[in-house]
DNA sequence: AATGAATGAGAATTCATTCAT
DNA sequence: CATGAATGAATTCTCATTCAT
């Protein structure tokens, strides 16, 4: 009923282009057509309206992305030992930074447009955001019943590290592009673990694996 | 030659009224003069153009803040006790989140709208950005030089603390919204402490003050 | 050339129906061809556009009345007593009524479409008129000339012979609905034969059948 | 609020030329602003939508139909003699055929386009039908009160008359065009006494004048 | 004969901005 | 200074029709 698949994969593709580089407000769906190479009428064939299109594209974003943290995050704190551990947060920081990098343009979407707009896409970045604190929160609570971190306030705790996550990301690739991602994942993980005041010295008590 | 100060500043608060409510493409210049009581015409003998009255409000907000900003980092860690300068961060916390607050409009206005639209205010939030970078940075390296803080990559440190200052502050007032701010000040500045991997202990090196 | 006749009826049909729902203008083409069961393409296979199948379903009805009421007005005034012509009248006011009944759709379409739309169909309203026209002022014309009514303008009278007919069907077949045919007939013979002045005491002069 | 009553008229007068012209559906808005002399944008400053301005023109004429037919026929059949109230049916005939012809253009109009749109001004045209019908039956029903009219039906009657009036006066004035309105008054007042049995000889009641 | 994706001309409507009063 | 009517470029979306498969 949707037709062509590869008519709608340019659209989508010429779509993400076209937002990510004059937004969503200013990007005119005869932008897309033509990045994409259809017709003005062939849009309507595949999307209802522009905003249709933008929200299929953001909601898939979201979804890889939270399929991925729920994986990455799944034994982040079962490690049997603070080197295991400390790897462990190394990976899911280096995975993160990769997933942002491999969708930069959705992902920059995103986090520009799914903010402002008058509230039009507020709902879904304040989605975004209950989905992520929600998983944020859950990690930081195992920490901190293994003894690893103290934190009285793991709210508070998580809705910091979204935020210095997807500002620190925005940041380094979006507005500086040129940095050292290993040297971006090293301070990172430093910082994180700091502020959670991780303590190196621990002496683990027995995990069972469930 | 921009007449009446009571119908240009009646004509900033409708704006920052508006823009707030529906962001900056979907409000009006209609929207404004009818908060404001006046006529259509009028706006322009105030402001070129809906662009320009925005750039100003964002503009206003943001030299408030810096001159804010400036004045209570500037002996940040000049404390001669670790007593007193962890009173300062207090201070300085304490202060960002009641500017944040009673400026709750522009600020949501700014960091909402500042980031999308395609990028027509991208200079606006960069130059925000560069600013505060900056002053953070300074503020580091300070704390960084009298051995207060151990820490390998003040950049990334700077930009990760602008981030978590701003998506928590954004999050919990404007989200959230019935957060207990002293709760939100005490969990701010011991994350912010621990992740400079600040010096509870360090025996203070006398401190020439300019 | 015109492929399998169950399609074109499955068209027509389908046509019929969605043009009475929501008139010529308003019906599209994919409304037509959903309802008929086949795809958007298959239509011009049949037909060469929406006014083309419009204007063959006026046609067809047309048609179908054209003959039918020449045929009951052949001898509607030869009648040798005034009971039988009487009873003639009865018979065709009776017979358009259910002539129109069980063309309900497309009478409505008709009457209601061939009016409006800028005179798109002004033609076939026209031409229908026309027809009429000239068959009911000669059966005036004709009872005039045995003396049976009395009327100074037979054409003046054909065309309010029309107009109510047409306008009472549509009332109370399409606006009201639920009226009683019969006493609708009996009112529209009595209304006739009055406004025509029929003599209900004539004394019929011999009349040569042709 | 709605501007120059100069500019609104221009467009109204446009509105209704062009709608009798090509219809409502095929009249554009740029075909109104043209025939007006105004800017494309100018139209919705005084009028929300081209329906609207459809409407706006049909509930004027209507309301101005209404009122001359609620005036003209208060006393109709209240005259003391029989030639007096055949003079009354004269002129009300007279007055309709004016008004009408005063009107010609949103009288096309109406009686065109009120019927079709698939329904979309149907309730327009019901409305009318519901408000003249009540009129007019009413009147039948004081002539058959005062012994003037046999009528078994006087509802029945009153779509008719109904129908063969609005039928008529389009017929002749819209489509021949060329009559001789004095023979088609003539003919419409026969036609009319004659089909609801008017007693040209009935010896009329004292008739009290409220 | 049937399909249905692609087409693109064309429509209504919006709204920032101008300017004569 | 204030007004608000006029402007018209710009935009989204519709839908009859075509045509390669």
């Amino acid at each position: 009923m949707d037709g062509e698949p590869r008519t709608k994969a340019a659209l989508i593709e010429a779509a993400i282009h076209m937002f990510q580089q004059k937004g969503f407000q200013l990007t005119r769906v005869s932008d897309i057509v033509s990045a994409a190479g259809v017709s003005q009428g062939t849009f309507y064939n595949y999307f209802k309206s522009k905003e249709e299109i933008f929200r299929d594209i953001c909601n898939e974003f979201i979804s890889q992305l939270q399929t991925l943290f729920i994986e990455r995050t799944e034994h982040l704190f079962d490690g049997d030992t603070i080197e295991e551990i400390v790897s462990n947060v190394h990976k899911i920081v280096r995975d993160v930074i990769r997933i942002y990098q491999e969708n930069l343009a959705v992902a920059e979407l995103l986090f520009r447009e799914g903010i402002g707009n008058g509230g039009l896409f507020k709902q879904i970045y304040e989605d975004i955001l209950t989905i992520f604190l929600a998983l944020i929160e859950e990690q930081v609570k195992k920490a901190r019943s293994r003894g690893l971190v103290r934190m009285d306030d793991p709210e508070v705790a998580s809705v910091l590290l979204f935020g210095l996550f997807e500002r620190g990301l925005f940041y380094f690739m979006l507005i500086r592009r040129n940095t050292d991602l290993e040297r971006l994942e090293q301070a990172m993980v430093d910082f994180i673990l700091n502020a959670l005041s991780f303590d190196f010295e621990a002496k683990l008590t027995p995990h069972v694996h469930e």
